[in-house]
RNA sequence: GGCGCCGUACCCAAGUGGUAAGGGAGCAGUCUGCAAAACUGCGAUGCGGCGGUUCGAACCCGCCCGGCGCCUCCA
């Protein structure tokens, strides 16, 4: 049974839905005002393998992701640009697709839209007027957060130590320094539509409320997103939702960790980001590798934890990957014997066993991972005894049926004769790795001139070729039957 | 000032009371024309430090050291 940590509680628990065999997941997304980075890849992502996770587990999930698409941050983004806002998270909602897209994050079930819930919004807070939890003060609307005794739950938070750390210029009209805004009148030249309290627009943490509430119901069971959304933005989301319906909101809230560069905090105010698409811009490799290699990565690390992000880092996983498909590679070679077929069975059993164990364990991927890196290591050994084709074929099924839940081994080829691409730098750490461009076809004509003196017997030229190759990252595998393989 | 997190081998990383998983890198061996892959073997008497509780602690408690996050937009 699944157990996760929930951060209301402060404690592990069993996984209970509200209705049995279903799950409602809401995670936030992104403001969609620039591209992501790879804290985002994996916030995406870790919610992407909860969620996959699930479903393995026999659930059938609705899995709703917002993208918050009216802000200060897009209207001052589209000054700069000159654009309309429209504009600006168009473009920036495709391009979340595409990177996501390349990571293998599935879409969500739901992916909605601020601007698409105003009549929502407007109804939340008029609800929370007629409650006495929210105020309005010029066109605005301020949540009142000493109204709703339950403040700083989710947070552990006192409402006065709050006050006591506030970095925030106090703004008079306010009746608490921690009320927030659910509704914002717009200056001209703003998004604006029309309310009870004038032309505005949403505040940002309202949408969540009325979207989630929307797509999943008043109660669901699981609220994600990374840690820093833990205040204020969840915060508020509860006291909103629990304020406007008097019950239970989300009963299981679930947080991520940050990727960090340099034990520090990967973020915008900090500089030091890596876009998602600028690693795929700067990688050796082709797009499905590196996007499974990132992934890979991602998940070396429990979602909790920090995750330091380099190149070095990188290629490690790359390297753990490469074992995987080396063995890949193996299976797919035809066989009679089968002298190890029959331990095949309780081998992958036991992988199976461990691997459910590690990902029922709070989402372990690290573990899960350790259990996959067993099965390979046992497939191996009993491969050196002799498999037979139907047996490998029940192999590589179990990695491709295990594996799809983190998101990978789903690829049937890997580097091997993969697609063209150039050879660039990763250059996360300050240091050059590219040792230029290698296009397949040189590569292909290479592998095959040296095929040919080495029937020849002329071991010179072969070797030669091999080492011209092996200094450009191109690795010449040469197989039992006299032929050979390359892998980058 | 308040809330909280992290510190395990060269690197990454599980383990949270029963005597240190796994991976990467490295070294040695088998195999190979040479390699690669695979297999075999080697690798922390110790888990930031010092005390304490316990038959027993990396895991619990206390203090200290080092690094970080949130409290303001932030995955």
């Amino acid at each position: 049974m699944l157990h996760l940590f929930n951060t209301l509680t402060g404690k592990r628990e069993p996984f209970k839905s509200v209705e049995p065999r279903k799950v409602g997941m809401y995670v936030c997304g992104v403001t969609v005002y620039d591209y992501c980075h790879i804290g985002h890849a994996r916030s995406a992502l870790v919610f992407d393998v909860l969620r996959r996770y699930l479903e393995y587990s026999g659930y059938t999930v609705t899995f709703v992701k917002n993208f918050t698409d009216v802000d200060d941050k897009i209207i001052k983004r589209a000054q700069e640009e000159g654009v309309t806002c429209e504009a600006i998270t168009k473009k920036y909602i495709e391009a979340y697709d595409e990177d996501m897209g390349k990571l293998g994050i599935r879409p969500a079930t739901e992916q909605p839209k601020a601007t698409e819930h105003i009549e929502e919004i407007i109804r939340l807070t008029e609800t929370l007027i007629d409650k006495g939890l929210a105020y309005v003060v010029d066109g605005d609307v301020y949540f009142h957060v000493a109204r709703y005794p339950a403040y700083g739950r989710l947070s552990k938070r006192r409402l006065e130590d709050l006050q006591a750390g506030a970095r925030v210029e106090v703004d008079e009209r306010k009746r608490h320094p921690m009320d927030f805004a659910l509704w914002k009148r717009s200056k001209p030249g703003e998004p604006s539509w029309p309310s009870p309290w004038g032309p505005g627009r949403p505040g940002w943490h309202i949408e969540c409320s009325a979207m989630s509430i929307k797509h999943l119901g008043e109660t669901f069971d699981i609220h994600g997103g990374g840690m820093d959304l833990i205040f204020p933005h969840h915060e508020n989301e509860i006291a909103q939702s629990c304020g406007a319906t008097g019950k239970e909101f989300a009963r299981f809230w679930v947080h991520n960790g940050f990727v960090q560069i340099h034990q520090e905090k990967m973020s915008k105010s900090l500089g030091n980001f890596f876009t998602i698409r600028e690693i795929f811009a700067k990688s050796d490799w082709p797009e499905s590798v590196t996007g499974e290699v990132l992934r890979y990565f991602l998940l070396s690390t429990h979602y909790r934890g920090p995750l330091d992000f380099s190149d070095r880092a990188m290629k490690e996983a790359k390297n753990a990957l490469n074992g995987f498909y080396d063995l890949f590679e193996r299976l797919k070679e035809p066989s009679d014997s089968g002298t190890g077929d029959d331990c095949l069975d309780a081998v992958i059993e036991q992988a199976r066993v461990s691997f459910v164990k590690a990902m029922d364990d709070d989402l372990n991927t690290p573990m899960a991972m350790a259990a996959l890196q067993g099965l390979r290591g046992e497939v191996n050994k009993l491969l050196e005894k002799g498999l037979s084709s139907r047996r490998r074929a029940q192999a590589r099924e179990a990695f491709r049926t295990m594996g799809n839940v983190l998101g990978l081994f789903q690829s049937d080829v890997w580097q091997f004769g993969a697609s063209p691409s150039i050879s660039r730098t990763l250059d996360v750490e300050g240091e050059k790795t590219g040792l230029g461009m290698m296009a397949d076809d040189e590569i292909k004509r290479l592998v095959a001139e040296r095929q040919a003196a080495r029937l020849q017997k002329d071991f010179k030229r072969a070797d030669e070729i091999r080492r011209f190759l092996a200094a450009r990252g191109i690795i010449i595998e040469d197989r039992p039957d006299g032929t050979s393989r390359w892998k980058r």
